[in-house]
DNA sequence: AGTGCGATTGACT
DNA sequence: GTCAATCGCACTA
């Protein structure tokens, strides 16, 4: 059997450190794919490969940030590199990256990942053994992290259980679309993703 | 206090 | 392809 990125415990990343990010959001949702998120509990280590982002940047009408600092969206205020999550349709979560500095509201949120460690933990909370189905989608991506509202506003770039780390393989070519499922600004090319790659969301056109 | 709706997903025709 | 599920939030009054 041929071995590929999902198998388990393949290379340790390193945690980036907040310095490394970029602070503009466009930058920030480009630079991340590739990167890999880690998430460790007490079931054990999930972690994925970053393969589609979308930016929500300043002054954006499609971005949470829109109407000004709420209870809601006050992680989109923090300074970049903090989780920004929220419950959406009344059913999944959706985690976010801030981006900017502190007051102003931008993030990035995370749409796919590539299964890295802990794949049979992923399938156990996802309920599927489908690994292309695992974390493609935000929601999806949430469950199969164990990433709920008690990760919303925790620093990724501090010694916490949720972090982000270095590239194990660097990424291809970087597509760019539409952003999906919004319903204002509608026309912005501010989705960005890994081209080719199964574990982007959407239809097959989408993943080109 | 009531209303409308959303940065989604999975089941179903 | 269509559509219900299901909740919190922002907004109106």
């Amino acid at each position: 059997m041929p071995k590929t990125s999902s198998d388990a415990a393949a290379t340790a990343p390193r945690r980036l450190g907040r310095a490394e990010l970029p602070r503009d959001t466009r930058a920030l949702a480009r630079y991340l794919l590739g990167k890999t998120l880690v998430h460790e509990t007490a079931q054990g280590r999930t972690s994925g490969r970053i393969v589609e982002t979308e930016a929500y940047v300043v002054g954006d009408a499609a971005g949470h940030a829109f109407v000004g600092e709420t209870p809601r969206n006050r992680s989109l205020f923090l300074e970049r590199g903090h989780a920004y999550v929220y419950f959406s349709y009344g059913v999944h979560w959706c985690f976010n990256i801030s981006a900017e500095t502190e007051c102003v509201g931008a993030g990035v949120l995370v749409r796919a990942l590539e299964p890295l460690d802990g794949v049979e933990l992923m399938r156990v909370r996802r309920g599927t053994d489908r690994l292309i189905d695992l974390a493609r989608g935000p929601g999806r991506l949430a469950a199969a992290l164990a990433i709920d509202r008690r990760l919303d506003g925790v620093d990724l770039c501090g010694k916490g259980p949720l972090w982000l780390g270095t590239a194990l393989r660097p990424v291809g070519r970087i597509g760019r679309s539409v952003r999906i499922g919004i319903t204002k600004e509608t026309q912005r090319l501010l989705r960005f993703y890994e081209r080719g790659n199964p574990f982007v969301s959407g239809s097959r056109a989408m993943r080109q």
